[in-house]
DNA sequence: TAGTTCCAC
């Protein structure tokens, strides 16, 4: 048994303990199916965020800025829009626009709030994700769409004149496409006073958030028009949540083996505490895998039968995915071991019990080697506030921290990096770009990246050719550049691909690349899927081996049979389709013919090069392991034990990406003729030649 | 012979 807590032992915690934030109110839930006789108004009134109805209103009316601080259930993201439209903000054919980082959530959002007007989703109430715009020019009146969307929207329209009021939703996640957004609207603002922002923070970012909209610089029109206009003092409401009370227990001492804590925690747990589901939050794949494994082995154990034990992360196969929404049978207890994937993105009912191990795998970025590193750190305390949330959904539950609560309140930090100080700046530096945002390094953004990221960025884009002497945007280049909604490495790539009459292939190319895997990688199948692969490998590499996979797919008639048979990702091609024929659409516009290249594999690879011609890598002469070195930095790099060229080691390549583990491995590897580097990338070569005559 | 949290245009 578990020496790590003691149910009982330990002072109740309730969430509401640190920093003086109300975090959960134990008021009754509202199901929406638990009240038949309630109609959607009912339903809509008995929302936390009714009662504050006319004092966001006021606020909006009086003030450019409304941070409104609102708790999972709270109601604000589907009744504040709804509210505005009342109000009539959406009169005069202006539109109000309400963002979200995720797509489910817009499509969700969307959907309910259609409903509870009553009104055909699409017309009065849309949305617009990548892919799929269910809105209308003249009839929607409350768009739903991802910031990413809503950035791209910038583009045409760099002041978003048709909209009254923006509502930023989920802004303390601090992503990066939120993050650039805040920046962008903050300047809009000075353009178009009477633009209205409803940013919804969490509790303790609000301050820092309202400081950062409420610093204006001093203007020298005449003082009647601040007068008239809103006060541009950002201004704060809080709205209570309706989650259930969470107690909080702690370890006494720290665990020196978390995955053996989370296990003993599991069973415990499942022998104390009456029925209902526990959620784990573990780091990835590996540590979920054997966690699963270990309680498997217990499960078999009389003592703890009636054990469902169910892995979650993204990788996992669809099929897989869906078991951990089936309802759980009488008399069993489900236990999901999930990724931070069930922090935000998913969302279980039924979970009355969460373990979490404080730790999470996160993205850091390092500059000076241009390398990003997916780390396990310690996460921040409202991630650990998030993760308890999960567990008062239903009805009151506990969270079961596996670190110490002194760790908890000195330790921990009280937020996370945001994404924009942890990310590659390429793309982010390329659209800022594109929308006339000539000085970078002077953007005022909600948390400024490193000086030596944005440099970084710069000089990449200089050498795409996408930026100037001046860092501004090359005509038609860079423009064309930015325009493709793709790494602008990979956007290169497809421009290059124009002049070598290979655009049908490169696209695809591109296409595959842009999703997470083609691969299906099932545990213990690993033999089967490497077979598979030899199926379609190509000499020239992984890039040319898409290209099998893709031509194959489509021969099959886009079977998912077929995928199966191959350990193919069905779900992975059918979204490498949909890009592609996204790309297919851009590059029309864009005035690149879509030629074949029929079979000439060479034009291929040096439009491959023409992108990724900073990712060259030579291998060491007398190299016994098959060790590269990087052109630019000189840097130690291994083709990756997936690429078809593993083993193979050719004397020149290109990569796509580098992950980093115990050595720097290259993902996505094409073998090049060193001499193709000059030729398509003479600016950025002329000073480091390198040497055919290495070998 | 390794193994990747998540999100998005």
């Amino acid at each position: 048994m578990s020496k790590f807590w003691k149910p009982g032992t330990e002072r109740p915690r309730l969430l509401d303990d640190e920093e003086g934030g109300v975090l959960f109110y134990s008021a009754s839930p509202i199901s929406s199916s638990g009240y038949g006789y309630a109609n959607m108004e009912k339903q809509r009134q008995r929302l936390p965020v009714y009662k504050y109805r006319t004092a966001i209103l006021y606020l909006v009316e009086t003030h450019a800025t409304t941070i409104v601080v609102g708790e999972t259930g709270s109601g604000k993201t589907t009744q504040i829009p709804q509210f505005l439209k009342e109000a009539g903000w959406a009169e005069g054919g202006r539109v109000i626009a309400c963002t979200q980082p995720r797509r489910l959530a817009v499509q969700s959002v969307a959907s309910r709030v259609a409903e509870e007007m009553e009104v055909k989703l699409g017309e009065e109430v849309g949305y617009t994700i990548r892919f799929e715009d269910i809105s209308h020019t003249d009839l929607t009146r409350i768009k739903f769409l991802t910031d990413g969307v809503l950035l791209r929207e910038m583009m045409d329209d760099p002041l978003l004149s048709k909209y009254s009021v923006i509502m930023v939703d989920e802004a303390h996640e601090r992503s990066l496409s939120t993050d650039i957004l805040l920046g962008l609207l903050k300047k809009i603002q000075r353009r178009r006073p009477e633009l209205r922002l409803v940013i919804s923070s969490a509790t303790i970012e609000a301050k820092s958030m309202a400081a950062y909209f409420s610093t204006r610089k001093r203007r020298h029109g005449p003082a009647e028009n601040m007068k008239h206009g809103p006060s541009t003092e950002a201004a704060i409401l809080s709205v209570e949540g309706r989650g259930f009370n969470v107690e909080v227990f702690y370890l006494e001492d720290p665990a020196p083996d978390y995955l053996q804590a989370t296990v003993s925690t599991v069973l415990s747990i499942h022998d104390r505490e009456p029925m209902g589901d526990i959620l784990v939050f573990l780091t990835g794949q590996d540590d979920i895998d054997a966690a699963v494994q270990l309680l498997l082995e217990e499960a078999h154990n009389s003592r703890y039968q009636g054990l469902i034990v169910l892995p979650l992360y993204s990788g996992l196969p669809r099929a897989d995915q869906d078991l951990i929404f089936s309802p759980t049978p009488r008399g069993k207890r489900k236990v999901v071991i999930s990724t931070n994937i069930a922090e935000t993105s998913l969302t279980l009912e039924g979970i009355v019990y969460v373990v979490d191990t404080g730790f999470s795998k996160q993205r850091f970025y390092n500059p000076i080697s241009d390398i990003e590193n997916l780390v396990v750190a310690p996460i921040s305390r409202a991630s650990a506030r998030q993760r308890a949330g999960r567990a008062g959904r239903i009805r009151p539950g506990k969270c079961y921290r596996l670190y110490t609560e002194e760790y908890f309140l000195n330790e921990m930090s009280a937020e996370g990096v945001p994404e924009i100080q942890r990310s590659n700046l390429v793309s982010s530096v390329i659209q800022l770009k594109a929308l006339g945002i000539d000085n970078i390094l002077g953007f005022d953004w909600p948390a400024s990246p490193s000086p030596e990221a944005l440099i970084r960025a710069l000089e990449v884009l200089y050498s795409l050719g996408a930026i100037d002497d001046d860092a501004k945007l090359t005509s038609p280049a860079g423009f064309q550049i930015a325009e493709i909604p793709l790494d602008p490495m990979i956007s290169k790539m497809i421009l290059a691909s124009n002049g070598l009459g290979c655009s049908e292939e490169v696209i695809t190319i591109a296409a595959v690349l842009s999703i997470q895997s083609i691969w299906v990688s099932a545990r213990g199948s690993e033999k089967e899927l490497d077979e598979a692969k030899l199926r379609f490998a190509a000499a020239e590499g992984d890039h040319v081996t898409f290209l099998n996979v893709y031509k194959g797919f489509v021969q099959s008639s886009k079977s998912a049979k077929w995928c199966h048979k191959n350990f193919i990702n069905y779900h992975a091609m059918r979204k490498a389709l949909e890009v592609r024929e996204q790309l297919r659409r851009i590059a029309q516009r864009l005035g690149i013919g879509l030629k074949s290249c029929e079979g000439d594999i060479q034009a291929v690879r040096k439009s491959v090069t023409a992108g990724f011609f900073a990712n060259a890598c030579h291998l060491e002469p007398y190299s016994h392991n098959g060790m590269y070195k990087t052109i630019g930095t000189s840097q130690e790099v291994y083709i990756h034990p997936s690429s078809v060229l593993f083993r193979v080691n050719p004397k020149w390549v290109v990569y796509n990406s580098l992950v980093s583990t115990d050595r720097q491995y290259m993902r996505n590897v094409i073998s090049i003729d060193p001499s193709w580097l000059t030729e398509v990338a003479p600016h950025f070569y002329q000073h480091k030649q390198p040497n055919p005559m290495v070998h």
